[in-house]
DNA sequence: GTGGTCTAGACCACG
DNA sequence: GTGGTCTAGACCACA
């Protein structure tokens, strides 16, 4: 499904939140698609439940999944909840990320070129998937 | 000169060499120039002083500013180090950036525009000044 | 495991980096080893555990080892990183340290001697242990 | 005569230090020559004369120039003072830098070209001059 | 149990 | 007055 760095500083439950959060979001995992039992990505990844239980939730707090109790974890159709904040964040880190790049030594063109690829691939993604 | 969120879950001192990096990738705080004295941004911000100083410590190592033990500390000119890593790095966030915001709504219009806003701005900002 | 000169113009903190870099160079702490705990290191040397973590945090800057929050520290593998300038800067010293010993009375034939000693020694070192 | 980093975290009277003892070392500085008054040198590197003299005391200390009151510093001719000392710091500090060099990637072979061309220019610079 | 963060407060070297 | 070092001691997140 997608590997873990063991050895990154960043917290083990924090790396599964954004893997599974970058498949939902390039439509790799569809609408009411199940989720992996928590036990199973646990065995398969070698880490402990306790710390995909805690991705989990965390996915669920921000409205990326919802959990049947007994039944298991699925993919939410839409993000309802607070897009606006989030689309804020979002943008200012765009931004930062551009600033510096450009600081950096990237062209305007290099980012252009970048942004209309990412631009061109998502839209393929969702709409046609 | 900025704000800090005492509630975020990012440390004081990381929240201080992002807000300080920022300035200086655009540009507002200039090569050369002096930065705030390690106790008066503390006393400025209501936090310890031994915090900033981590701050301004990592921004050292980042290649954003240089101290001199007695003078103060100062942004630097270039940042001439492995900014291929870093580069790409960014890269990989600004594509989870888009395709995260096209998940929750925009359209590849309106990042394109914020984009383009931004390429100017930058363009404008470390040119002229 | 190692002696601090707490009296030497040198802080305890870079004393510590130069000790444990000396072993991992020397390969008597092995490719992903683990380091001491830092409380441990830091009771051991009956100094405070900041100071300690300060000197790891020094170490993980400039290659040497990694830390994972919750684990432990270890011995980094490989050193792959701005080689060349540090190299430069070991040369340089090199220069000044030979020239002085011979301004000080060691002869050619001395200097060589430990040099060639060295050079087995390091290479036995790294090769078979 | 030298330059001075500014802008090194070095302190100024240290480099000072280090420039004038590698001239007596590599003889460039001969023995009873008279050094520059410490005002003279003061305003030719345009530094606080106190950070020459606080040099100037430190090379005294260390044994290798001489202060006549009201005539000047001279050179010294020989260092009879404590050199097992100096020298087996010496040899430590050639067996560390050799040792981090076979670390980072260089030959032994390269390594002992660089020593051999020490020795020689050393031989040369001391024994003709 | 691990590393990490933060505070309060002291002391030092440098120029 | 500057940055830097160090201590003592508290609290947190992670697995």
């Amino acid at each position: 499904m997608f590997e873990l760095d063991l050895r990154s500083r960043a917290p083990i439950y924090e790396q599964l939140v954004e893997k599974i959060k970058d498949l939902i979001v390039n439509n790799v995992l569809k609408a009411d698609e199940q989720l992996p039992a928590v036990r199973v990505l646990a065995s398969e990844l070698t880490v402990n439940p306790n710390t995909v239980q805690k991705a989990y939730r965390e996915l669920e707090y921000r409205g990326y999944i919802y959990s049947l109790p007994g039944k298991g974890s699925f993919v939410k159709a839409a993000v309802p909840e607070n897009n606006t904040a989030r689309l804020q964040s979002l943008e200012k880190d765009l931004e930062r990320i551009i600033a510096e790049m450009i600081f950096l030594g990237r062209s305007a063109q290099q980012i252009d070129n970048l942004v209309q690829s990412c631009l061109v691939k998502s839209k393929g993604g969702t709409v046609n998937d």
